[in-house]
DNA sequence: CTTTCATATAACCTATTCCTTATATAATGT
DNA sequence: ACATTATATAAGGAATAGGTTATATGAAAG
């Protein structure tokens, strides 16, 4: 009913735990609807909407090989998203020094991953 | 793996533009409802439920004031948010990187599938 | 051509979301 | 005590979300 922003779009595609799961799986790099469906317990057509709505909040691009749809991440709606944020983290305080320490943490060396 | 947390509840707040301007109204200070309701053509009822979303996500805490229950900004969900996001920020510079990669195995014959 | 594989779309069902109006509660003012 | 102010809760309804199974499409393999 309201499409005001794609911040709308992009917001209720994360609150999904199931399209934060693909994402995830996205982050590794990119792969096909029947790859990514298989950790979850959900039919095929499942993932293909859920797939459809991270398309459309511009979280995810698709590519054609034949007849696979292989995904990967796009970054237009995560820089949307980091700029909303951004206002609220400024309101909570200079306290977001420490995020940089978590970003730090996460620098989990992969082993050969390197460029 | 990964765990359904209280993300859901904090995305799916942000996906409401009504609850993005409720935050960013809060993010110039403390406010009571109605002061929150005037700027929206919405009942009372209708902000005080968005404000119980934005309380179950942990984005928003209330202060009792005699009649009033002022709220102000919370930072626990923000800073779960921004972890989560901050996995997708750093995937997507990978994947940026290891792009003219990508774009070369695309341009090659098959050779035996991932997985 | 026919079959198979990978994916998308249709039709449908149920649960949840987001609003409404009406009413309840609780503190304050008179 | 009574009315007013500030907010919360209840009940209900239309629209959307998120799953299902069945079917369609389109490329690849036989």
């Amino acid at each position: 009913m309201h499409s005001i922003s794609n911040l709308d779009a992009a917001f209720s595609a994360l609150a999904d735990p199931t399209r934060r799961g693909i994402l995830a799986r996205l982050a590794k790099g990119e792969a096909t609807v029947m790859e990514l469906a298989a950790p979850f317990e959900m039919s095929q057509p499942a993932i293909s909407q859920h797939l459809k709505v991270l398309e459309d909040a511009g979280l995810v691009v698709r590519r054609v090989d034949g007849t696979k749809r292989p995904r990967r991440l796009a970054k237009g709606a995560v820089e949307a998203i980091d700029q909303w944020l951004a206002m609220l983290r400024k309101a909570l305080g200079k306290n977001y020094d420490r995020l940089d320490e978590v970003l730090a943490a996460m620098e989990e060396p992969k082993k050969g991953e390197k460029r």
